[in-house]
This record gives structure tokens, sequence and C-alpha cells, in this order.
DNA sequence: CCATGTGAACAAATTCACAGCA
DNA sequence: TGCTGTGAATTTGTTCACATGG
């Protein structure tokens, strides 16, 4: 059950959505092919990425959307609390931890760490930025399960080391570096700069 | 030449980093393979990628650093400049216009509009918040090639129709919704939440 | 020689089409 | 009847392996 494509996941994160839209609008059924043209996405798919981890439709009917929102809720580990910690408290990852995405649902900023004595110490909301020493004990304490890196490249490996042996679970890289995976601890590396380039490919098409 | 698959389009912004940090070092060639083992690539891969866009290799030596650099940049229109207009200074907005990747190489944000009147006027470094009104003319005047979507979801489409209306090239989505292509203008979706909850689904299952 | 560039083999992902069940 | 769940067909992406040419 653990060899699910991350295709198919980001697809399930996007069938909730458009579930809780619907749920909120009170609306209590739909079928592959109502959400597939209401969405723009593939009916076939929906089934397919869906049949994966069970019989949620009635054939003939559809989907119960409560019923289906909350199995996904459940297989996405939103049913559950996520404490992240963010890693480097300058421009990206203030801008993080005071992102709505990173405290909602299940998820909540718990903890920032940085290496800059300088940094050590401030306020960002309810939070204090603790020094890298402390990396293991706020883990510890906060029972975070994500760690969250926003240093420069370079110091990107070593950050995602010292988190995995503070006991993080998975972790979320910023950094525009590819990072070597250590015991299993998953890492996702975002980076901006590779999707506006991405459109730069296509704008020097056009001309 | 246009139907390149944006998996191939991010591996080409990954190899140019690669080159670039190789050319920092003072490295003058490189084979396909010592680029994979250094970076944990597939050697396969990179020269099946690069060979779509031509030939730049040599035979039994491997590419020449700087050329190879120079052509990738040139791909991916990293050697032209791209004006990023923004919609919607919130907090994702704001964090957005002072992000350094969006501030470098060919790329710079050189337009701010909002629809709230109580943001419109205010400074962000070196530019004013303008109103919806002056969208069209912000980006003629500018010369923008490329709208950053950072308004509700709920106003997400209606603000990309305006951008394509506008006269734009391209557009980055931070608004966790799907777009509605139009005019062939391209539309790329980054959702934080998508990402995170793909770690909480490995998290899910470990337990 | 040796690493590129490439067709052929393989693997993964998507779409099709329909059997089977409410 | 109508939509799910699913094998089969197709398309897309990756890896292999070697002929080619600097």
């Amino acid at each position: 059950m653990s060899d699910v494509s991350p295709l198919t996941l980001n697809r399930l994160s996007l069938y909730l959505r458009c579930l809780q839209d619907l749920a909120s609008q009170g609306v209590e059924r739909v079928s592959s092919k109502e959400l597939a043209e209401r969405y723009q996405l593939s009916a076939s798919q929906i089934r397919k990425d869906l049949a994966q981890f069970g019989e949620f439709g009635i054939r003939g009917v559809g989907y119960e959307i409560e019923h289906l929102r909350d199995r996904l809720r459940a297989l996405l580990g939103l049913d559950r609390r996520h404490g992240l910690v963010i890693l480097g408290v300058g421009s990206v990852g203030t801008a993080l931890a005071r992102f709505a995405g990173f405290n909602q649902d299940g998820y909540r900023v718990v903890g920032l760490v940085d290496s800059d004595p300088a940094k050590v110490g401030r306020r960002l909301g309810t939070l204090r930025v603790e020094p890298v020493a402390r990396l293991t004990a706020v883990v510890r304490e906060t029972g975070a399960t994500i760690g969250v890196l926003a240093v420069p490249a370079a110091a990107a490996q070593s950050s995602y080391d010292a988190l995995v042996a503070a006991g993080i679970g998975a972790v979320l890289n910023f950094a525009p570096t590819q990072i070597r995976e250590s015991r299993g601890v998953r890492i996702k590396t975002v980076d901006l700069r590779v999707d506006l380039e991405e459109l730069g490919f296509y704008l020097a098409q056009a001309t």
C-alpha cells in the first residue's frame, strides 16, 4: 500500500479540495463524471486513483461526498496533528511560518530554529527562535513530525541530516538543491525558480 | 519543439544549477556520468533530455560547461528579462514580492496589483500597489510577461482571465484551485498544502 | 579509445471500454 | 438503467546497450 505514486497522492489532495467545496455547497453525492466536468479532471483517473485504496463509491450512483472526504482526509493523514519545525528564519522561513496553509487543518508550525545567534531569541507570533543546538530538544518537546528547510542551499544537506538525527518524520525542502535521503525520511523539494523557468521556456518558444 | 514534457523542462533547470555550481568551481568539462554521480541524477536521462534540443556534447569527451550552460539559459528564456506582476498583496503576495528568486537572473517583480482599496498606494520596496483597474496599463507600461496569482481561490479564475486580457504571457498560480487555461496562456499552479499532504500520507503510513 | 546520441526494451501512467452490481 | 471498479490498450517516460564519431 505504501507504493503509491506521488502523482496519485497529489491528485487525492485535489479531489479532497473539490469534495470540500461541494460539501460546503450542500451537495451530498457526486459521480466521477460530474467531478471531472466541474473541476476539469479525468473521470477514469479519479476512479483509478480512488480504487487503489478501497471501494468508496456506489455503482450506478456515485460517491457519497462526506464519506469519501473523510476517507481521503484519513489517507492523507489530515485526521491527526502535524507539528512543523522550520529551519532557517530568513525571509523565506519567516514567510512560511506565517503562511496560513502551514497553520491549518492538522498542520501547525511549532518550532523555529536558526544557526545565526543574532536571530535566536526573536519572537514570531507565539514562537521564539531556538538555536540549532536545541533542534533535537525542540523536535522531542513539540512532537514535531515535519521539518521545513528554509536555509541556504549549502546548508541544506547537513540541516536535513540533523532533522533526521533529531527523529523527524519527513522534510519539505525550499533550498534549491537536491537532498540525499537517509533512514527513509522522505524529502520533498519545492523550487519556485524551477517553476518560473518552466514558464520561461514557453515564453521563449512563443517568440 | 514545443511539445517538451514539463518533467524534462524541470530537469533542465536542475542541470543548469549543477553546471553553474561546477562553473563556479572552475570546472570546464563534464560528462553525463560525472554529472549524474555528483548530483544524483541519471546519466542516460541527462543525455536524452539534452538531445531533444541539439547536439551539445563532444563524443568521447563530454560537455563543455560554459557552452552547455549558455544553451540551457537560452532554452529556458534566462537570456531575456521577464517582468512579474503580482496580483494580490496579502501575506503570500508580499512574501513573493520580496522573494529573492523572483528578483534574480532575468526575473524581476515590476508590478503589484490589489483589488482592496485599502492596499492600493502602499509601497513595497520601490513599487506602489496599483488598483485592478490599472492592470492592463501596468502590464503594458512595464512589459511584464508573467503574472503571479496570490489572490483567494475564489478570485483566481477571474484574475487569470484579467491577466490574459491584459496581454500577459504566462501565469504562476498560488491559489489552491485549478485554473481553466485560455488563449494558450500557460498556467502553472503551486500548492504547498498539496506538498504537505503528500508527506502527511507517508507519515500516516509509517504509523 | 571513450562518451555522446539514439533506437530498442522496459516501466509507469493514463485512457479506454465494459463487466458487474446497486 | 447508470456508474463504479478494473483489465486491456495506449501513451508517456525511463533505462539499456551499442553504433557512431570526435
